[in-house]
DNA sequence: TATCTTTGTGAGCGAATACTCACTTACTTT
DNA sequence: AAAGTAAGTGAGTATTCGCTCACAAAGATA
């Protein structure tokens, strides 16, 4: 599990290319053009294309993961899901071209290892959302209307389509402040009153 | 504007394609032995590949289009909510390969044309969407604690993230039984106490 | 009957694709 | 100093891609 810097480095040039032009862009000629070197250097650090994408799901899977795991703990439900949300777009904001994470869908066609590598990047989300939605509506704050799950779901098609129009419209306006006002709607969505 | 009975056909095979496997699985070789003919025929009713992703687009846009106008009058906004949504699930559920018409990101980066035709798409569903919630809003029905338009984002976010769990699971479960659910769920978080 | 139009075919073209291979070069280890 | 290794190169491979073209069969039209 291990990477190599210059695999990281691929791994960035492949996000970069896919965000930019997406799948159809993302070829070996393109990928070695980025890195400046040669095709055949490529097959120095990954055996395959297959290889390079798999080893970028991973890595960002690897990514979200910690990146949820150590957010502030001891504060309440409402807290807890600003800061979740607040370091997710910070984090594209930041990181624009690993918006690929979001949108991973477009490479579903490629191989079983690669769908098998999506859906376990939308567990890793998950696995952070659900407890908080479920605890929030323990605790009283988020609505015991309907199900946690579905919950879950509205909150998670939301945060989708807004990084989808974020991309459609090229990056191009603030998310983090179009983010805070979609996690101000939500919570007034789905808080009690 | 104008569509032949075999424009048709070939629109209805791409569809399939793509559904099952994705864009790289689009090629003119394929679409040919979808079709029982040989790869040259297809030339003989579209002049080239993204005529026919475009005459796709096109053929979908027009088809929502034209359900969503369809749909009974003169009935409350909650009604029509349900209606909308009940009408979308009811398509999909009975033409599975027509989920492009939800997930043409994938096709993001084919063209500018077939860019154009992916926001035209989207213009469409929003045109019948936007309203229904502002009247809503407006008559007392729905929430006016959060913007129409963040309203409308989360209703079609979680709507696309609905479509695109069951193509996950590969159209295994009922989308109709499951899409009554979720509309519950929103109806219950939208509307007015 | 003769001609035109429509819709099919198969062979093949140029470009792009992922990938391989023999090879150099530079640094590390012995 | 000698040998091994990691990381680059350029030329070349087989395959696939979208697409063209000369041609044939069949039905409509003159």
């Amino acid at each position: 599990m291990e990477i190599t810097l210059r695999q990281l480095e691929l791994i960035e040039a492949a996000s970069k290319i896919l965000t930019k032009s997406g799948t159809s862009g993302l070829t070996i000629k393109n990928l070695a053009r980025e890195m400046n070197f040669s095709e055949s250097a490529i097959y120095r650090h990954f055996s395959s294309k297959e290889d390079i994408i798999l080893a970028m799901m991973d890595y960002l899977a690897e990514n979200i993961d910690e990146r949820l795991t150590n957010l502030p703990k001891n504060t309440n439900p409402e807290e807890k899901f600003r800061a979740m949300f607040e370091e997710q777009f910070n984090f594209f904001s930041k990181n624009g071209h690993y918006v690929v994470a979001v949108f991973s869908d477009g490479l579903m066609d490629e191989s079983l290892k690669i769908n098998e590598a999506i859906m376990k990047l939308l567990a890793v989300k998950m696995k952070h959302l659900f407890p908080l939605i479920a605890d929030g509506q323990e605790k009283n704050v988020f609505t015991k209307a309907i199900s946690t799950e579905e919950l879950v779901y509205v909150v998670m098609g939301t945060f989708k389509l807004q990084m989808y129009k974020w991309r459609l419209f090229n990056f191009e306006f603030d998310l983090k402040e179009s983010g805070n006002k979609m996690i101000d709607s939500l919570l007034t969505l789905i808080k009690t009153k």
